[in-house]
DNA sequence: GGCGTTTATGAACGGTGTTCACAAACCACT
DNA sequence: AGTGGTTTGTGAACACCGTTCATAAACGCC
């Protein structure tokens, strides 16, 4: 059935094509500026086309954020891997801000632009990209909890949602309030997470290494 | 000049009607909901008159988001006032995240809509309301060095920055990502306030009072 | 060659922000 | 009281938008 699987091949290709124009044009000129209209000109395709290939032009948003979001998860990989939780702990934060700062258009596709593209990330699955890439947060301080380094009964999600809470803060300001926070979003990240770390309940502090860059 | 002066009165009072009208729909409906036909519809005008008050949708929105700035000021208001530095931050905190909780479209269109809107309140002018009610928060950490209890060389701004991405952070993340952080903002507010305070370089301890509510 | 399915499209519907020529209302001045 | 100029209001239009649907073309199979 070789003939079955070429068409299916084509399909899948177009379907490509069609979401990698659509990141162009989500990355050059923001979400907002991505209509059907001109989707389909840039593919060359009639408008009703696309409705053959996705159901509605959110659902084009929810698959590109699913794979902005896995472009972070893969920034944030090679910190995640620091065996030292208080050395991975800057290093995560510091490749999550420079990733929402080097990519403004799907940072804010992501995380500020839908609730409802959010959601497809975070609310419905029990083990989708977001929930697994806080587990990468998570860890640093159930390790820090393993090695005796924050206080027992602490919880550690509770201070990764924090974590995340900082440096997503620093992103979004950054991503809409020109010029707002006056100082440069990598101090800002570095004196986040050393006051956070030192402010940890029952860390032993060992000289805390805290450089964030 | 009576005739003048009530001809003006009268132009301003419908602007201000507009104005009225516009905030509910935001606030009940959200910014993207609002348009220049359903808000001419309500006010009872052509949508062409709303363009001989405001030169476009984008204006309105402005005016509304100085507007629900002012209403976030007005609550951080009373926490404000407290004297002892390391008691006002908690109160601080709470009262903005509890702003932006309760009037969820009112913090969207001010910090997460448009880039153009915010910059209305934090790029332009030197003392906009924006940079008015920062110096709110950088009080505290010059308060906290005044007092002694802040190390020397330290610069409050950027600790009133972290303290601000963080709260944002916080309020940002509930109003988009239904459900990712798991516990609720007030806890969340209460660590980072604690974890910060405790953190924070040459305090001297004097058994941190980091009661959050 | 004829038939059924998949793929593509043009045209339309109801919506958006905004502009502009035109009309009505109004006040001031003769 | 009438006339002229300014302000205030509007209907219609323009160029977009997302989406739907009947129609048509292309394609693989028998």
């Amino acid at each position: 059935m070789g003939i079955a699987e070429r068409k299916a091949r084509q399909r899948a290709e177009l379907r490509e094509q069609i979401l990698r124009v659509a990141r162009d044009i989500v990355v050059k000129e923001g979400f907002p500026a991505l209509s059907m209209r001109k989707l389909a000109d840039a593919v060359e395709y009639a408008p009703a086309t696309l409705y053959l290939h996705f159901e509605n032009r959110e659902a084009i948003a929810k698959e590109l954020c699913v794979r902005g979001f896995q472009d972070l998860l893969a920034m944030l990989e090679p910190a995640a891997q620091v065996e030292d939780p208080l050395e991975r702990l800057p290093k995560l934060a510091e490749a999550y801000i420079r990733f929402g700062l080097e990519h403004p258009e799907t940072y804010r596709l992501i995380f500020m632009e839908d609730p409802k593209l959010s959601t497809a990330l975070f609310g419905d699955s029990p083990e989708g990209a977001g929930p697994r890439s806080f587990g990468v947060l998570v860890q640093v301080f159930v390790d820090l909890l393993a090695a005796g380094r924050l206080e027992e009964g602490t919880k550690p999600e509770q201070f990764a949602e924090v974590l995340w809470a900082g440096v997503h803060g620093i992103v979004a300001l950054k991503l809409t309030c020109s010029g707002f926070p006056g100082s440069p979003a990598e101090e800002l990240t570095q004196v986040l997470v050393s006051t956070l770390v030192k402010g940890l309940p029952g860390l032993k502090a060992e000289q805390t290494p805290t450089k964030a860059r």
